[in-house]
DNA sequence: TATGAATGAGAATTCATTCAT
DNA sequence: AATGAATGAATTCTCATTCAT
């Protein structure tokens, strides 16, 4: 079977959801093979039928939710007309898709950060598709004029990550008591004031 | 032997200081005790004459570290005469110690966020200090005008941490290949820009 | 597996002796794991699947030759028409048993009685069967007017299971070097003496 | 500095006194040598001017405290006229004494249990004085003719020794909840009727 | 494809004892 | 005689992975 065909496989999809909800109600630590086989209703051996080891199942969940989260921010922001929108529609996205997936959020922005330092590696790879995405939307801006003409984009990608992600994982951290989607507002200013950056 | 006395006496540090070598050398997954203990060049049962067990070292480790860190900053603050000169002081001597101590840049940025939830859950409770002193600066910056007056503290403050970790860890990843104090200038000005956020 | 599955499977009973042979040749402290998996030609974590802990390994072998051990008796006190004979047959089956299992008598005896406290708890609850089984022969026997209307069972009951635990445990002591069932008929005299109680 | 002034010295005693509190307050398993030191006031390095290891400190205690024990009941048995008052002594001795010392029947009858096989080894070595001085007794009632002449004294021994045994196990397990004095009398008149042994 | 019983490597911690002061 | 800081050996249990069925 080749690897199209698992990930097109109804058990390999079964598999990666429940590792999502045993890592999001157990906890990195405890979210071991043997339970997110029974979550998924197959027996542990099967588990390596699809996944070649415990790391490969992190791996391509990260790929896969990742992937869907990307996919829908770039869909969304080709109905921009300037880069200045793509702005706000990454951050409005990116806190709305974390609103709307919890499990996913506790996941992604506490638990796997547990991982070796391999993985995270891994993961980084898959997040470079995110980081290009933003490096691009600075790019434009730039040729648009909308942002400063020497915003380094790198740094203007690392703090547009680094200010997302922080503000993520606070509101994960908070137990989600508070509505992540308001803050996409004067998030999405104070970033473009910076990019603007009109001393 | 008291508790201060332990934390003051030559052992203690010489055991927080072998750890950190340990860590940044092998990872926080290989980072045994008893690897720790002959780094220190002491014996095992030793380390538990001054730490209570393995988490106590990383939680210790991480108190006295962060705490003259944030010490430090401090300190050069108290020199600035307004909230404008302090951001530009605390981008700067935030990439500044990192730079200056690699080992700890790669324990902090890398091998200590696989610690356990619980463990996690000490470092925020440290990271605390940091937080608030970076709230202050905002607050004072709003009463002086220089920032703008309807700047969120709290969010300013995440996109603050967020953007500087993100680039210590960025820079950390990348092996530690370009000068991370150099970046000081450029982020400070987008960040005060963002802070002042005219629009 | 089910509880009852495991209890009756092959390697729960292969498990359970190969614990009496290590204990009787090695002492309880000495008995690892390790050692007891390696005698039962299984790994380590195989235990695991069987016991709970090693707590649990030395509890299930009480209960289970304790079970056999009592169960065996009863049968025998069937057939027995009245409580003197009923004594006799205890007496009598108590050195046998010990008699014909010379590792149990050493495991029972001696280095089971070295187990913690809270272990030893769960011993006794073991052993109040027997308790019971002893208080009805001699219930029944003050019944039957062979033993004396006054007799307290409970005080009965106690210098029955000492004098029986004494003696078989100074035979072990003395490394079994003389025949223990021989004495079942001196030791059952003087006790239904005892319980006679003829002043 | 000799055996014998070790013995007579004020920490000698002092040290055996804080392991029985020590003992009977946490149990034999956490009954550490520096916890002894503690209780008694001393250093942990001092345990070893007076006892040659944590071994000698257990067996010591017990020779020390059945040394009393015993002479206890030799003086009391040397106003007995005869035998069957010697073993009526002997019974409620033994309770009385260990009515009278609660911390020391726990650490006898329960806690020293545990000790290792070699320690008890020695123990019974110390019990040797206490089993010939009921042989004696029962030797002395057969020539008497208080005891039946077929008596045999080792058999007789052992239900003596197995029943009070067991008696005091009994009550300090139920937590001295009741009177063990009380049972003196019945107890006492089980055994002489066993002892007499008219069938 | 699917199963699940079996495997076995790997690490934190305690505590009796020592010995320099 | 007394101290107490330092030592270091020794063992249970977990869980990712395999493979016979």
């Amino acid at each position: 079977m080749m690897a199209l065909d698992k990930k097109n496989s109804q058990k390999y999809q079964l598999i990666i959801d429940a590792a999502v909800r045993v890592i999001a109600r157990h906890g990195y630590h405890h979210a071991q093979v043997s339970k997110i086989a029974k979550e998924a209703g197959v027996a542990d051996g099967t588990i390596y039928l699809y996944f070649k080891n415990k790391e490969d199942i992190l791996v391509s969940l990260f790929r896969m939710k990742m992937g869907a989260f990307i996919s829908t921010i770039k869909e969304r922001m080709s109905t921009c007309s300037n880069a200045q929108e793509k702005l706000q529609q990454i951050v409005e996205m990116h806190f709305r898709q974390f609103s709307d997936q919890p499990d996913l959020s506790v996941v992604m922005q506490l638990e796997m950060r547990q991982s070796a330092r391999d993985l995270r590696i891994q993961i980084n790879e898959v997040l470079k598709m995110y980081v290009h995405l933003m490096e691009d939307v600075l790019q434009t801006g730039k040729e648009e004029g909308v942002f400063h003409k020497d915003l380094d984009e790198k740094l203007g990608r690392q703090m547009l990550f680094g200010t997302l992600d922080e503000m993520v994982t606070n509101w994960v951290m908070k137990e989600r008591k508070y509505d992540l989607k308001a803050l996409s507002r004067p998030v999405y200013e104070m970033l473009y004031a910076g990019f603007r950056n009109h001393l």
